[in-house]
Formats: C-alpha cells, sequence, structure tokens
RNA sequence: GAGGGUGUAGCUCAGUCGGUAGAGCAACGGCCUUUUAAGCCGUGGGUCCAGGGUUCGAGUCCCUGCACCCUCACCA
C-alpha cells in the first residue's frame, strides 16, 4: 500500500488506539436481530424494543458525551443515538474512534427523536471492520418537495465503474438497479421453467465459434496445445442437444465478442437462448411477445416505461412488420428482389453509405438499419430477412431469397433475433460453404464451416423454433440507463 | 479509427491576463448529552494525469503520451 495519504494514516494510527482499548478492529460476527428497514417500516410494533443492526457508518456527528449517526445496511439507512450515560464508556470510546465507511454492530433500544426520526438508543457498540480508505462523503438532504438532494455526490464515471463496490456503497441507486437486474433475468426464468424449458449449460471454449456473424477473442489450451475461441454464442451447441431429443433448451450465458466498445457494447454479454423443437418462428414471437411483457408486468407492475424520454408499452400484441414492407413505407422504394447495382443506387439516393463488398443482403440491412430501425420505438417484430444474413434460418415456406427469422426493437435498438432453425443438412453444408467463400473474401466475420453440426443435423433435428435475447441491452432499456456499462457490475475498462 | 470534451486535496469543484494553490464537505485538536448538509474556535492536507518544450516564471501557453466521457465510424 504505497499510496498512504494522510487521511489513511490516521486511519491507521486509530487501530492502535483501538488496540489500546482493547478492541479487535475486525471482529468474528455479530448477531443481527433486524434490518434497518424492519425498524423504520415498523415504528409501532418496535417502539422500545431491542434491537441488534449490523452496517456501515454513513454519517457521524459527535456533541461531546453524546452522538447522532446513521448506518446504512443492504435495507436503508438508520439513525442510532450514542450517549454516555447509557453505554460502557469503553464503547463510548469506540464510538468516537469508529470513521465513516467503518462496519458496525449496534445494540439497543427503538425510540422517535424530538424531531420524529427513528432511532436506536445505542447501548452496545461493537466495531466489527474498520475503514481504511475514505470514503467519499455523500450528504444530502430532503427539501419541501420530498426530493432527496446529494451534494458532494461520488460522480465521476470512470471511478464508479474502476470502483463498483464504492458505488455501491455510496449511490444506492445503484444496488437498485443491480436487483432490478436480477429480478428481470429471474423472471424470465421463472416463465421458461413455468413452460417446462430445461436450463442448460454448453461450452464457452469452443474450437470452432459460430452462431453469430463477430469477431472472437481467441486463447490457447496448453495441455492440448491448441488454440480455443471464446464463444460468440450459444446456438449450435444448444441445437445439438435439441437433435439430442430435449423438446425445449435454454442458456443464459456470457458471450464475447472482438469488437469495438461504446454505449451498447460491452465486449462480454449476456444472452438468453432458447430452442423449441417443433415449432416454428410464428410461434416464437407469441413466446417473446408473452416472456417480456409478463416480465416486466412482474417486475414493475405495469406494461409502460420510460426509456430516456421515450414512453414505452409492452401491452400485448406487438405490431408485426415485414422488413419489406417497412423498408417500403420509410423509403418509398421496393427494395427485396433488385439486385445489388440497383440497391447500391438507392443506397446512394438515400445517403446510405455502402461498401464494395456488401452483398444484397447486406445493403438492404444497411439501410434497414439506418432509415427505420432508429424509428421502432415501440416494442415491434421484424419479419422477413434477406437470406445472405442468415446462414442458420430457415428458408421462408413460400417466398425466395428470405429466411423466416425476426428481430425484436424497441427504443430504436435491436434487442432479440428469432428464426425457425435451419434443420436440412445438406442447405446447411451450403450455407456454410457460401460463408466460407465470403470469408475468403474478406469477411472476417462470416460464419467457419462446422462439420460436427452438420453430422448432428444429419441424424435429423425436429423442426425448432430459436431465440437470442440481449439481456444487457433489455435490462438497459427497462432501467432507463443510458448506458450498456450502468446494467454491467464491473464493465470492461482499460488496465489503470 | 476520426472529431470534441474532461483530468487540480479523500469527494464535489473554483482557479481571471502566465506571477509560485483555493472553497465546501471529509480529516485532526478544542467546546458541546435530541442532532440530522449539526454548530462554534483552531490546525493540517496537493506528483495540479504523465513526459517534454516556450518563458525570468507554467495548474494556466505549445508538443507528445495515458485514462475516461460524448458524437461519428466499426460492430447483430
Amino acid at each position: 500500500m504505497e499510496d498512504v495519504n494522510a487521511l489513511m494514516k490516521v486511519r491507521l494510527e486509530k487501530l492502535d488506539k483501538l488496540s489500546e482499548l482493547d478492541v479487535n478492529p475486525f471482529a468474528y460476527k455479530f448477531d443481527r436481530t433486524h434490518f434497518a428497514a424492519d425498524v423504520v417500516n415498523n415504528f409501532e410494533s418496535m417502539q422500545g424494543k431491542q434491537v441488534a443492526i449490523a452496517g456501515r457508518l454513513y454519517t457521524k456527528r459527535l456533541q461531546g458525551k453524546a452522538g447522532f449517526a446513521h448506518l446504512t445496511d443492504s435495507t436503508g439507512k438508520i439513525q442510532f443515538y450514542a450517549r454516555l450515560d447509557q453505554m460502557d464508556e469503553k464503547d463510548f470510546n469506540v464510538y468516537k474512534l469508529i470513521d465513516i465507511g467503518d462496519i458496525i454492530g449496534i445494540v439497543g433500544e427503538v425510540f422517535k427523536t424530538r424531531t420524529e426520526e427513528i432511532t436506536v438508543l445505542v447501548k452496545k457498540l461493537e466495531l466489527l471492520a474498520k475503514n481504511l480508505r475514505p470514503l467519499p462523503v455523500v450528504k444530502e438532504i430532503v427539501d419541501e418537495a420530498g426530493e432527496v438532494k446529494r451534494f458532494d455526490e461520488f460522480a465521476d464515471k470512470e471511478m464508479r465503474y474502476r470502483q463498483r463496490y464504492v458505488d455501491l456503497i455510496v449511490n444506492p441507486e445503484v444496488r437498485e438497479l443491480f436487483i432490478k437486474r436480477t429480478r428481470i433475468v429471474q423472471g424470465l426464468r421463472d416463465y421458461l421453467n413455468s413452460k417446462g424449458y430445461l436450463e442448460v449449460e454448453t461450452p464457452i471454449l469452443q474450437p470452432i465459434y459460430g452462431g453469430a456473424a463477430a469477431r472472437p477473442f481467441v486463447t490457447h489450451h496448453n495441455a492440448l496445445d491448441m488454440e480455443l475461441y471464446l464463444r460468440i454464442a450459444d446456438e449450435l451447441y444448444l441445437k445439438r442437444l435439441i437433435v439430442g431429443g430435449f423438446d425445449g433448451v435454454y442458456e443464459f450465458g456470457k458471450d464475447f465478442r472482438n469488437e469495438g466498445i461504446d454505449r451498447f457494447h460491452n465486449p462480454e454479454f449476456t444472452m438468453l437462448e432458447l430452442y423449441i423443437a417443433y415449432h416454428d418462428y410464428v410461434f416464437m414471437m407469441e413466446l417473446v411477445e408473452e416472456l417480456i411483457s409478463t416480465t416486466v408486468k412482474k417486475t414493475f407492475g405495469s406494461y409502460k416505461i420510460t426509456y430516456q424520454g421515450n414512453d414505452i408499452d409492452f401491452t400485448p400484441p406487438w405490431s408485426r412488420k415485414r422488413m419489406a414492407d417497412l423498408l417500403k413505407e420509410h423509403t418509398g422504394h421496393e427494395l427485396f428482389g433488385k439486385s445489388r447495382d440497383e440497391l447500391q443506387t438507392i443506397a446512394k439516393s438515400l445517403h446510405v453509405e455502402v461498401d464494395k463488398g456488401f452483398s444484397a443482403g447486406k445493403i438492404i440491412d444497411e439501410i434497414f438499419s439506418e432509415k427505420v430501425e432508429p424509428l421502432l420505438i415501440q416494442p415491434t417484430f421484424v419479419t422477413d430477412y434477406p437470406i445472405e444474413l442468415s446462414p442458420l434460418a430457415k428458408k421462408h415456406r413460400s417466398e425466395a431469397g428470405i429466411v423466416e427469422r425476426f428481430e425484436g426493437f424497441m427504443a430504436g435498438k435491436e434487442f432479440c433475433n428469432a428464426f425457425s432453425e435451419l434443420n436440412d443438412p445438406i442447405d446447411q453444408r451450403q450455407r456454410f460453404e457460401q460463408q466460407v467463400e465470403n470469408k475468403k473474401q474478406g469477411d472476417d466475420e462470416a460464419h467457419e464451416m462446422d462439420d460436427d453440426y452438420i453430422r448432428a443435423l444429419e441424424y435429423g433435428m425436429p423442426p425448432t423454433a430459436g431465440l437470442g435475447i440481449g439481456i444487457d441491452r433489455l435490462v438497459m432499456i427497462l432501467t432507463d440507463a443510458p448506458s450498456i456499462r450502468d446494467v454491467i457490475f464491473f464493465p470492461h475498462m482499460r488496465p489503470e
């Protein structure tokens, strides 16, 4: 510890003073009987009762032979009142020595002060863990309107991300947000379990990566002396399980994509993937609608939320639109069925930049991203995508050149992707071959050939509906978080 | 990758025209037994992101680098 500043030095010296009082500054246990909220929310029944509360010292005011202070635990904040004539002199001396940030335990009686604040009159005070590094001191007041005003809030984003533990200590809304994240995931899981789908785990280290278009992280296995990839998707393994006879499997998993970092992208992120046998993408659309809207209702008590100023309504049914129709509506052009050259001309007229290497499907996708996607604020399913973009999706049952695929959008962002899974091994091999060709042409996100996956399909995979939901983005929107970093405890940062 | 912004005490910030560093909170000492952004008196605290340059003199101007933020590009 070389960055010991004057403030830390003082705290280290306090360890000696505590030792003189025969106090162990790092205790072994504390028998807690109540949480702060138990006391604060049930004053009528708690008044005069003895409680034992533990938490972190948040404020401290000393007035000679007495003092008021607040501590916080996982449920909230509570005031306590220490006075010399109510406790051992030793404990009161400990009270004088403790600092904001110390973990302490108190035993005392519940009462209300002159100003009506519910407070614990301390009989015993115990230091449980000494704070040696000063915390940001956040002061707050409640104004006439009942609004909490914070002063000197710990606000530096870089420090908040790097030292999330401090962020969580001093910014209660951060804790609330992450609890919501967990509740959302639980809601999704509960729903899927209620339908009888099986939660499974598949490899993160993969010899061949696939299931999405992305560049992977590469790692090395020493004993086998071989390259391995961190998965970019779970897809191909989960479908192998459908081949194996499961009717419905899902996985909440971390995927890793070796790409840029911004407000909507973190190199590792959480994806829910779900595969259900004997169903198609129409079924999956209904499932997603129910899955998400049920979870939103359960978590927030309403189908309606606000994201960055936009009201979003999850009440089913959601709007469903064919990609071709949306493009026609917002660009005035019929794009499907056009040649690559024609599409390039149209793109130019729409001021959409197109790379020379783009296929017809890719140009359509580009125009869609620019001209349509930002307009999709309310939950919307966009259906029937160009085949070139979807090497794992089944051809449309009645239309050439497109596949049975949909993506879900809200707040102008994609949040899920699903299709009727391609289960024809001959078609799948051809699609992979096309991908390998694309890779040779310089598309470094094209799929690789996966012979074992083809082999699995050759044994026969039932018709299957598949789905992927980007959990971080879903949580962002549901918690009104402007950046993906706000919904990931430890977002990726360069080393300090 | 490009452009813009930020970086000063533990935290939040100010710092004028280039003249040798400030406030509030926190800390330390004193007084104070119902306070709550407690109060009063007093004290200490700085690698001004890093490295170079210009200058008699740089927190301030110039260059390079680093980190973070924003926008764009890339990216299911």
